[in-house]
DNA sequence: ATCATGCGGGTCAAATTTAGGCCCATGATT
DNA sequence: AATCATGGGCCTAAATTTGACCCGCATGAT
């Protein structure tokens, strides 16, 4: 398939943009399906006419069904898409770009989505699939899952198809609630998730950044203590990589302690702590549940985050610990061997 | 590849076209180089302009070099075209159509170059490529080749790639010469052929349709008497298939008796045998060589025919004997599988 | 039941791209 | 020395694409 896609691009060079744009078209009328001509154009910043043109043609091969209410994908749309996200990756160059990050930080498995969920919001989508796909790889029955929260998380849980065979699986939120909207937080996406696979479930409603004695106080009830304990048991960690800033934004810190943090370094978060891009811990806050350092007690780790900004985060956490796979999208791929290397600069702005 | 190239018709089906073109170009560039703008315009039917506007492209991909006294193909051109024909052969969907000429005529092996000899020069060099290749995957040291004439099998020594370590290979013709032109006689092919492979060679100078007298004395004649000998040991045969008028005019068979075997039903040719659409002799003339009854015998056996118009002798000489490997064209492949079941028919008129 | 919104589709002129056709200097071949 | 085919330039006409509308009509909210 790569080599397909390398004689194409000689051969070829203006049809790679088209079969790009096509799938982009396609993929977004997927996410907001039904949605009507002038709004796609908007969100894809296109302009009417030639959307029009396009969609036409996507009409007359089957892949775009058009009602009143609005344009929608049709089953055989729906295959081309997924079928069409292998071929863009490498009609993108994208294989040589995972390459590249498995080998500069050890990682066992890179997944790149083609497209940056900082421009496109339908590419977290395709995050949470792929999380998905691989999270149900590994499980095997008995497996403690432990999911945290965010945005791209939350995409998880929808894009996992109704399993079943998994009774014995549990899914438990990594960390107490954060104070963020409900549906991000990692104890809703558990369970989602646990619901969507057949498993069971167990939650997590502790908030952050409590005094000592109130946590510990807390802590030592007895149904929250069997929480705290199977989650530490956790052998699967699906882990959105966050931002220092941003996390500490939403878990409410004081705008004195983030600036603080922030002259430190901190780029990234996990489980309460804050790394520097060179993967050190520059801050740690209390936190009930997993704790970074139970990491490397986990069987499988699920790291994922897309978008370029998050590519500094990606970079920290990636240098902190080695994940069992890493998932991100095209856009923080490459803004991350940028900032890492340097040398292999080819970003690429429009898309 | 063939789901890439599914794929690929489904989300973009103009593409299939562009390519197609392209290919075309790059191939009559490559057959006829160096060679200028209107003169390949002529060859492939094309208007001027938008010829060179595609032959822009491809030289600003670096396929093609142009300098003043014509344009050639560059070295990566060259190993695109190799890469695009597979592609292709996909493209058109040529897949199934092989597999349904191996099911229909019991064939082990089907290869279809895309395109038609009949409307494309370059084709039939295609074909040549095709027999060489195959040749060589099944010659063995030791090995007693023969081969016939006609303008396709020509081809074949001229793309031969220079071999060696095939000293004790004999190659053969099939049969006495005809009364054509040299470069096309398989006395003259038999001889490019041995020095391209680094190995021996006999040949055969004796007219067809002499008299038995005359027949007998010359077969007698020592030198004569080894080389048949040699030739009806042959291990591998290159066969290219003819039709019944064209061979029995190549021949000079009177045009009253070649109207009588016409009547007959003859539509093929081989070793001086004519053969109607089933695959039956109607007509046997005096020859000397091999002979169809020594087909059996032949361990290896490749036959090579191109053309929508050389179907119906393809057709019949499928009938009569099931060769190791065909080679043939879209044109021919197509037009066989429409005159044998009627049913499968995608024919195309333009390409 | 009514209304407003967003939908697909139609239309038409402007802008852009593509096609046609010709000439020209040049370099190779005869 | 002369002839020929070559690539490149150029300009006009044609075709296509784009932009900017408007319209009737379902649908969902009021």
């Amino acid at each position: 398939m790569e080599q397909v896609a390398e004689l194409l691009k000689k051969i070829a060079p203006e049809i790679v943009r088209e079969v790009e744009n096509r799938y982009t078209i396609l993929q977004n009328i997927y996410f907001y399906q039904p949605i009507g001509r002038r709004a796609l154009a908007g969100i894809i910043s296109w302009s009417e006419r030639p959307l029009r043109s396009e969609i036409k043609k996507l009409e007359e091969q089957g892949l775009v069904e058009i009602e009143q209410k609005g344009m929608k994908v049709s089953v055989e749309g729906e295959d081309t898409i997924n079928r069409l996200e292998d071929f863009i990756f490498y009609l993108r160059g994208l294989s040589p770009v995972a390459r590249n990050i498995e080998e500069k930080f050890g990682c066992r498995h890179v997944i790149i989505v083609p497209g940056d969920s900082d421009k496109d919001e339908t590419i977290k989508k395709q995050l949470g699939r792929e999380a998905a796909r691989n999270l149900l790889s590994f499980l095997k029955n008995g497996d403690i899952v432990a999911v945290t929260g965010g945005t791209t998380m939350a995409q998880v849980p929808h894009s996992m198809p109704p399993a079943s065979g998994f009774n014995e699986v549990v899914v438990v939120p990594g960390r107490g609630g954060l104070g963020e909207r409900v549906e991000l937080q990692s104890n809703s996406i558990a369970a989602e998730l646990a619901q969507k696979l057949g498993a069971q479930y167990r939650l997590l409603y502790v908030p952050d950044n409590l005094g000592s004695e109130a946590m510990e106080s807390i802590v030592n009830e007895p149904g929250i203590k069997e929480v705290i304990a199977t989650i530490r048991q956790a052998s699967i960690l699906l882990h959105g990589i966050g931002g220092a800033e941003e996390m500490a934004r939403r878990r409410g810190m004081a705008e004195q302690q983030i600036e603080e943090i922030l002259k430190k370094g901190a780029v990234a978060e996990a489980f309460g702590y804050y790394f520097n891009s060179e993967g050190s811990i520059v801050h740690a806050t209390t936190s009930v549940g997993l704790s970074v350092m139970d990491l490397k007690n986990i069987r499988t780790v699920i790291a994922i985050a897309g978008g370029a900004s998050k590519a500094p985060a990606i970079q920290a956490f990636l240098r902190y610990h080695r994940p069992t796979v890493l998932i991100t999208d095209e856009g923080a791929a490459r803004r991350l061997l940028y900032i890492e290397g340097g040398k292999r600069n080819d970003e690429q702005k429009d898309s």
